[in-house]
Parts: C-alpha cells; sequence; structure tokens
DNA sequence: AAACTGTCCACTGTCTGCAGTTTTAGTATT
DNA sequence: AATACTAAAACTGCAGACAGTGGACAGTTT
C-alpha cells in the first residue's frame, strides 16, 4: 500500500479541524445562537453521545471555552453558560470602544484604497440585506465589518481581543432575543464610520467608531435588568442554580 | 460536629486544583520564568511522566495555553512554545497601553484612600526591593502594581485581557535575560504614574502611564532582532523547526 | 413541620489502550 | 559521500472504562 505523496496535503485540506475543535465551534454556535441559555449545564456524556463520538475531545472543547471565560466552570460539577449582568454589558461595550477606537488608530495609517472598498462594500451589503430582511446577513456582515478594521490594524492583540469581545456581545444580544434597532438604521449607523475612515481623518473616525457603538450599547444596555453597576463585585452572576447554597445562620 | 461557617471558605482552600489546572500552572511556569524557550516542544507523554499521571489532564492544560495563545499548535505534531518577533513585542506593548490607559480612566474615578495607600505601599516595595537586590520581589511588585489598577477599574473585560497580556510580556522578557533596565530605576519610574493618580488628575496619569510603558517598551524592543515592522503578517514566527519540509521533485 | 442522616444515581476527573501519522534511524543506491 | 528509500520508533488523537464526588430523595429524629 504505496502511500500517495499528496496524501499528507489533501489530509491536511480535509480533516483540517481535530473533534475538540468541530466540537468547539458547534457549542460556540449553540452559545452565540441563543440555543444554549445563560446558566445551562453542559452534560459531557450526554454530548459526546450525542455527537457519537468519546468524551476526551468534549472535554477539551469545554474546558478551552472556560478558561476563554464563555463558560463558568464549578469544579466537580460541571460547566455552566455564564448568566450576564448589566455590569458585564457595560464592561464589554467600553472595553469595546477602547479596542475599536485603537484599531482605527492603528489600521487608518496602514489602509490603502482597496482597503477602503472594502469596507464600502461591505455596508452596501448590510444595506442591501437589511431592505431584504436578511437578518443573518446583516448581522454576518457587521461582525465583518467590525473584524476587518481589527484586522487591518495589523495588530495580533488587538484582533486577539475583538474575537473574544465579539463573542461575548453575540452571548449577550442572542440570549435577550430582543427587538434591536430596525435593520436599515443598524446597516446605515456605520456609513459614518467608513465615510470618516476614507477621509483619512483619524479623530473623526474614532469619533464615528464611537458614537456608533455607543448607540449599540444603549440597545443592548436596556434589555438587561437593574442589576447593579453599584453592586458589590462579587462574581455573583456567575453561580450555577444550586451553588446558593446556605450559609448556615 | 457542627460544621464551621467558614467551611466553604476553607474547603475552598483545602479541594486541591484539578491535575489539568496544577499542569497549567505548571506550565505558565515554565514558560515564564524561561524554563522553556521559543520553539521548544511540549511533549505530553513525556511531561505525563515526568509529572506521574496520565496524559489526559497533559492534554487538557496543552490545549488551553494553545487556545490561550501561549502554545502554537500543529496538527498531529504537538504544541510549541511561540516563537517572538519585534512586531510581537510592538503588537503586545502598544496594546498593553491602550489597556492599561483605559484602565486608568475606568479605575481613578472610582479611587478612594486606601487604594492609594495600597499602590503607594506597592512602589515602596520595589524600591526597597531593588536597593536591596531582590529582584524577584521587585518585579512581582511591578506586576501587581499594573494588575491592582486593571482590578480598580473594576472593568472584568480589562482585568481579563491585562492578564493575557502580562503573560505574554513575561514571556518576551524570560527569553532574552536581558540586562534590563536598572532596578531601582525601573522602580521610581512608578514614582510618577502613583503620584499622578493621588493627584486625581486623570490625563495626567494617562500620560505618566504611557511614559513609564513606552519606557519599558523601549528596552524589550531593543533585545529583539529586526524582523520587520514591514513584513508580511504571514504567522511566520510560529512555525516548529522541521516543517520546513521538502516540496518532493 | 423542619432538620438531619443515609442511600442511590449521575457525572466529572482520571487512567489505560489502540490506531494512524509523523519523525527518525538505518539501508540501499547512484 | 550524498541522496533516495524503507522500516522502526515515537507521538498525537481518540475511545472506552473506572473510581470518587456531589446532588437528590426518602426515611428518621427532634
Amino acid at each position: 500500500m504505496s502511500r500517495l505523496p499528496e496524501t499528507g496535503a489533501v489530509q491536511r485540506l480535509i480533516d483540517t479541524l481535530s473533534l475538540s475543535d468541530q466540537v468547539q465551534h458547534y457549542l460556540l454556535d449553540a452559545l452565540t445562537s441563543g440555543r444554549l441559555r445563560p446558566g445551562d449545564r453542559i452534560n459531557e456524556a450526554e454530548l459526546a453521545r450525542t455527537l457519537g463520538i468519546s468524551r476526551n475531545p468534549v472535554r477539551e472543547a469545554v474546558s478551552g471555552l472556560a478558561q476563554r471565560g464563555f463558560l463558568v466552570s464549578a469544579p466537580r460539577r460541571g460547566h455552566f453558560l455564564r448568566r450576564f449582568t448589566r455590569q458585564d454589558v457595560d464592561d464589554v461595550f467600553s472595553f469595546r470602544i477602547c479596542v475599536e477606537s485603537f484599531a482605527i488608530r492603528q489600521a487608518l495609517p496602514r489602509m490603502r484604497r482597496p482597503d477602503h472598498d472594502d469596507l464600502a462594500r461591505l455596508v452596501e451589503r448590510m444595506i442591501a440585506a437589511a431592505r431584504a430582511g436578511r437578518l443573518a446577513e446583516l448581522h454576518q456582515a457587521d461582525m465583518a465589518l467590525h473584524r476587518r478594521i481589527c484586522e487591518l490594524s495589523g495588530n495580533r492583540q488587538t484582533l486577539r481581543a475583538h474575537e473574544g469581545i465579539d463573542t461575548e456581545v453575540q452571548m449577550l444580544i442572542a440570549y435577550v432575543d430582543l427587538e434591536r434597532e430596525p435593520p436599515l438604521h443598524s446597516a446605515l449607523a456605520h456609513l459614518p464610520v467608513v465615510e470618516a475612515l476614507a477621509s483619512g481623518d483619524v479623530e473623526r473616525s474614532v469619533t464615528a467608531m464611537q458614537h456608533h457603538l455607543e448607540t449599540t450599547w444603549a440597545f443592548v444596555h436596556r434589555m438587561y435588568g437593574r442589576t447593579g453597576r453599584g453592586e458589590p463585585l462579587i462574581d455573583a452572576g456567575d453561580v450555577p442554580p444550586s451553588q446558593v447554597r446556605r450559609i448556615r445562620g
């Protein structure tokens, strides 16, 4: 059985992802799509059975998501989807403004004509999608736009940070299936940003982006009950159901 | 035997971390202390034997570190400690400035007298350590100071991002065992930051911090060979040794 | 009725074993 | 001697299994 020379290369294209990675994507999709809801428990064995694989890849995937902060782990009890408080919303969005502003500052001086065209196309796609009522595509192009700006910054740390934020934002808006901004409004909101970028004016671009993000922030913020900006910083939101264990009095 | 009210807290001290977590700490220490050098391969089986445990916990730990970006994984070939380029240094430090400036902006309005005292004590400890030549303690207090500011910001995203940056910085400076800044100079450099914070002036504080970080940046930057800010963004530094595989023919 | 105790079940954390791939060492060939 | 080829060794990725822990429930006691 002479192994073909290309086998290696072909393989690399086919089986690119390990089972663990596939499980992670599966879970991330479940998380960001709202199929899994905050507080939900991840049952490793059951998930393994469902996917028809052993528990090892599942464990690696789940443990990775926990380390990245998307799940909370309770030793010997399992992993749970995070709960979110109003403070989490504020933390994520304020930090997001910080990161994306920084991305613009680094990206703009490096951007060339085709890059600007890229962004413009994305906005056009958003508008078209919004008009046609294709919300999924609108949402996807939205993320792509923000991500692209971070890519253009050329700063890997920025891009990495943005990935985390992005996932978190999706989780935030997934489980309050919100009447969000009117789609078209949401699409048009990106226009000033791209135009400012095209003008080459850094400060104007940053301001435009900040304004856009603050608007989104406000929409999401409104969905979350009063959970206390002023509350103690106890990691409260994260306790799984029955961990509310009585402190005997 | 009536359980004492503190039982919960005590438990948390007693019940040992999972093996995976212990392995991760072990590896993180190896990474940041420079005991493992860039390009080094992690041999799961060997590590498991060394620690006297099975490969599963090791795999989970390694996989987690890879997902957090501290190791690079080559499918079916193993995990390797990242290599760093000059661009990595620039990315990390410019982003660090972004994050810590943001941390100051959020932290300062929330800081009270005891918080300022905390920071002041840390600087004193640094100076004392520097004078006494206790470099490890100096280094530790240094990290604690920066971390404390992020904690005081009350923003979990900021704190999380800082943890990643912090680890990366330690890896950066661990493997070029550099003749760094003179210890005392390094300690004293934090004084303006803490003083500015105490004055309550946000902009002055941010400026002081930026200046401090830029100085450190310059020191580290100097250690790294010319690898090209202008080079393509190919993830080049990360290819493990023998991946330079011959293209037959 | 409330609280405590003991038992049972489900699940996590960990271990051992196997298959397929990559790497390496050794051998043959030019 | 250097290169191409081959066979063995090593390692990763995954599967299956076991032991110990935590949670739920029922029975008992105050």
